[in-house]
DNA sequence: CGTCGGTCGTAC
DNA sequence: GACGTACGACCGACGT
């Protein structure tokens, strides 16, 4: 049996609302507004990834009268004009669907409903199956044993038997419902009282309008409805005229017609990159001409030499290297891709497996010709994520020198909000280009092969075309990173900053591996018995690290007392405030506490630090990344070594096993409250540099303020207080979080603030200008020029409008200190040169820089350190570094 | 079996 | 609703 063939036909004006309302807010860099667009383009293609049909066409309203307004001179009157903001984008829709290359039908007098009827019709008596795509009930008219509706939004299909079963009546007798129902949305009127739960049961009893009106004695009983009725019957015959869709619209196309052709992929594209919708661009982008492309494999001696004397004379190349390894500091080098002119490159396989036909220079060739080139500071490079080459090549034999740019910094420091700046994305946003994938040359998951075995031809093609696009995006970069005035950023902080770094990363920590194995097994003895207990106080086994599982088993099982929900509203919350709260009524909360404390340790740091000690080097070699944070931040990952614990006890044990190498030791070199610092030197606020140039305790003077007590008087509760507030200022807090943190009325802790605020005015006008500011510009920047754009700051959400306003507040102070702690670093690198040390620094954590000192060169890495760091850039107070050493980082902190 | 959002906890 | 910036372990829903 052949199956019919299949016909959609898509009511575009339904939609358009829709799409409209479903996404709030979408707009273009330049303003245009984008969420009906977007909203609609996404439905569509859904429908057509989803259904794959042969046949489909888009049906619109046209702006004017229909036949309906001659019917009835207040058909639709009561609806509101269709807002601008739609408006405009009708037209970019009808050219989203035009690059789709589905059909659209509208004709002045008919509405989008008339139209979808009529085709209906002459579909299914050419043989179809037809299926309505809308969102309005009032098609259910339509349905017939060929012919369903389905709102793809909700995803429900209405067919024969549904109606039936749903309304007890026949798809057709909806016409009579509508009429007694009318429908106010288009000030159809119907008969009064009369609502579609009731009309639904009047067409099922009586079946038809006609019917009823011939029997309406039948309901003299029900006496208003019987009234209501009677009055309004001329107003229900209109009603029905009115909701009745026209099957027989003289409409010129055939079916045929709406047979769908290919995507046009390049219109579309262009389309989406016009309305900046980067995920769909990506989708239908084109891989680059690869007829302009010329991208050579060099392998001979003669080709290398070559190579090698064309880069020498160039003032700048890009670079790159292929490895076998994600992680730079254990990656060996299996190839190097040169670029230094638009759509050229060039690759050198250096340890690849399978050689083909191909021959592979050996390492000693490769050392022999281009250390001294990649080795020569005069002659610049440009590289994506330039750090992670950097480090495969000093493990190769090269010390690379004369690194000038990195695409992936440029792209970061000209948006720092957006996530993730790999060379794909760059790519795609400069260029349209859709590059080759790394997965699509290594294949992915468990078939991932190493680059190493993947074929010399296609490994040339994909490393060509990663150093010529790094290259092409260098020269578009360069110029914007210079018109935005990041030169200076770039040139005197980032770029300097990506060989210390790497050679951080190089460096490693050294851990002591069998303190960590201990505190495991500790840990794990310890958990074993919590375990055993927590199961008994529960009266059951579960598992204890499901904070769904445990808010049953503590709320529902145990009846105690719920404290709030999670934030996504999804369950009980069960966190640490929570729990704390708890204790006194119960002794499961103090037992799941101490297990959550030690399972985080063992979990999080003592069996994942072991697990990333380095073979070759015994030592950890962490990951900096340059441009994950908003704020300018270096982060750390692989592990991250930036929240390795501190406060607690138990916490401490871990950072006791960071140690340094035989015959030296750790120091840690800390800028005292460098955020209040930097509050002060932006709010140039009188009381703030006055107390830190006086030296003074920051917390006590803030005690002595707010709480207006003298000197002797400041406890160290009021001084722990005082504390709170300080960070809480920076954070832009609430009095309702302070409240909290300080179990203190609301009331007092809003005193506390406008005392704050009343003494510290500086750092009043300071935020409240930073927010005005910021509103006009949309952007926040730091002390160095650097820049994070808020948009949001103009949001007409308030949740979403004051968190804007508390990162305007933070970001360039939290920004400021990193920027300066950058500079610091770049700074001790030299000077830690200049003086021939020996001492080398090995991590930075936001305000704090951790070396790694030969016994003998401890008071001079100190001194030196200390007028470097604080002399690194006058503010208008002083910095202060505090130093302490020791045998672990612990002792060192 | 991988991905992804949610929750929680660690740091500055 | 209510404190900024990160990373990551674990759970559980979901898609393949």
């Amino acid at each position: 049996m052949e199956d019919s063939k299949k016909i959609f036909l898509i009511d575009g004006s339904a939609f358009l609302y829709r799409a409209f309302h479903a996404i709030r807010s979408l707009s273009t860099s330049k303003g245009h507004p984008t969420n009906a667009t977007f909203g609609f383009t996404r439905i569509l293609l859904k429908l057509l990834k989803d259904n794959s049909p042969e046949y489909a066409v888009v049906m619109f309203d046209v702006k004017g009268p229909t036949f309906r307004h001659k019917l009835y001179d207040q058909y639709k009157a009561n609806r509101p004009p269709m807002p601008e903001e739609l408006a405009v984008q009708i037209p970019d829709i009808k050219r989203v669907i035009e690059a789709l290359n589905i059909p659209i039908v509208e004709k002045l007098g008919f509405e989008a409903d008339d139209l979808v009827g009529t085709y209906s019709k002459l579909a299914q008596e050419k043989g179809f199956d037809v299926v309505m795509v809308t969102g309005d009930k009032d098609f259910i008219q339509l349905i017939t044993e060929k012919c369903t509706l389905w709102d793809p939004m909700k995803d429900t299909l209405s067919d024969m038997n549904k109606i039936k079963e749903d309304m007890g009546i026949n798809p057709v007798q909806f016409i009579d419902v509508l009429g007694l129902a009318g429908d106010t949305a288009d000030n159809i009127p119907g008969a009064k009282g009369v609502g579609p739960k009731t009309a639904i049961k009047l067409i099922a009893e009586f079946g038809s309008i006609k019917n009823l009106y011939e029997n309406l004695d039948g309901i003299k009983s029900r006496k208003k409805l019987y009234e209501n009725l009677l009055s309004g019957k001329d107003n229900v015959l209109l009603s029905q005229d009115l909701a009745t869709i026209d099957l027989l619209v003289p409409v010129k196309k055939h079916i045929q017609d709406f047979k769908l052709k290919p995507f046009d992929r390049k219109k579309a594209f262009e389309l989406f990159q016009e309305f900046e919708f980067k995920t769909l661009a990506a989708e239908f982008a084109q891989k680059a001409d690869k007829t302009e492309k010329i991208y050579k494999l060099i392998t001979t001696s003669k080709e290398l030499e070559k190579l090698a004397h064309v880069l020498e004379n160039k003032q700048i190349f890009a670079i790159d290297t292929e490895t076998t390894s994600k992680h730079p500091t254990k990656a060996d080098l299996v190839g190097i891709s040169f670029s230094f002119r638009e759509n050229q490159g060039f690759y050198i396989p250096i340890s690849h497996k399978d050689f083909e036909e191909y021959e592979q220079p050996s390492k000693e060739e490769i050392l022999r010709i281009f250390k001294p080139v990649l080795e020569n500071p005069d002659i610049k490079k440009v590289g994506q994520n330039i750090k992670y080459d950097y480090i495969v090549l000093s493990r190769f034999g090269i010390t690379m020198e004369g690194i000038a740019f990195d695409t992936m910094i440029a792209s970061y420091l000209l948006n720092p909000s957006v996530r993730g700046h790999s060379l794909d994305k760059i790519a795609m946003d400069l260029f349209g280009y859709k590059t080759i994938s790394y997965e699509e040359i290594t294949g992915k998951g468990k078939n991932q092969i190493n680059f190493q075995d993947v074929p010399i031809s296609q490994a040339k093609d994909y490393a060509c075309e990663d150093a010529d696009i790094t290259f092409m995006a260098y020269l578009e970069f360069k110029k914007q990173i210079k018109d935005k005035g990041f030169l200076n950023l770039m040139e005197t902080i980032e770029v300097p900053l990506i060989r210390i770094l790497a050679d951080m990363e190089i460096q490693g920590i050294k851990v002591d591996r069998d303190a960590l194995k201990k505190l495991s097994i500790t840990f794990d003895i310890e958990l074993k018995n919590l375990e055993k207990e927590i199961y008994l106080l529960a009266g059951e086994e579960f598992n204890i690290n499901s904070s769904q599982q445990l808010g049953v088993i503590l709320f529902e099982k145990l009846k105690l007392k719920t404290q709030k929900k999670t934030k996504k509203k999804t369950g009980y919350s069960t966190d640490v405030e929570v729990l704390t709260k708890l204790a006194p009524t119960h002794e499961l909360p103090e037992k799941l506490l101490r297990y959550r404390t030690l399972g985080k340790l063992k979990s999080t740091y003592v069996d994942s630090l072991q697990k990333l000690i380095n073979k070759e080097s015994g030592r950890i070699h962490t990951s900096f990344n340059q441009t994950i944070t908003v704020t300018g931040r270096l982060s750390s990952s692989k592990p991250n070594l930036q929240n390795i614990p501190i406060r607690k006890k138990e916490g401490k044990k871990i950072r006791e096993a960071f140690i340094p190498k035989d015959g030296h030791t750790l120091i840690s070199a800390d800028y005292s409250q460098i955020e209040l610092r930097i509050l002060a030197h932006c709010a140039e606020d009188k009381i703030l540099i006055e107390a830190f140039n006086n030296g003074e305790d920051i917390h006590t003077r803030t005690a002595l303020e707010i709480f207006q007590v003298l000197p002797q008087f400041v406890t160290e509760d009021l001084r722990s207080q005082a504390k709170t507030i300080n960070f809480g200022i920076v954070y832009g807090m609430s009095a309702f979080r302070l409240a909290n943190d300080l179990s203190i009325s609301r009331k007092m802790a809003q005193a506390y603030i406008d005392n704050y605020f009343k003494r510290y005015c500086g750092v009043k006008e300071f935020i409240d200008t930073t927010i005005e500011d910021t509103k006009k510009t949309g952007e926040v920047q730091t002390i160095f020029g650097r820049k994070r754009r808020l948009d949001d700051i103009n949001s007409s959400n308030a949740n979403i409008r004051n968190f804007a306003q508390r990162a305007a507040v933070n970001t360039p102070i939290q920004g400021s200190a990193a920027d300066l702690i950058k500079l610091a670093m770049i700074k001790m690198d030299a000077a830690l040169r200049k003086n021939s040390l020996a001492s080398k620094m090995l991590l930075s954590v936001h305000d704090e820089i951790i070396f790694e000192t030969p016994f003998e060169e401890k008071d001079q890495l100190i001194d030196l350190a200390k007028s470097v760091m604080e002399n690194v850039h006058p503010l208008k107070v002083p910095l202060e570094v505090n130093f302490g050493s020791g045998e672990n980082w612990a002792r060192a902190h």
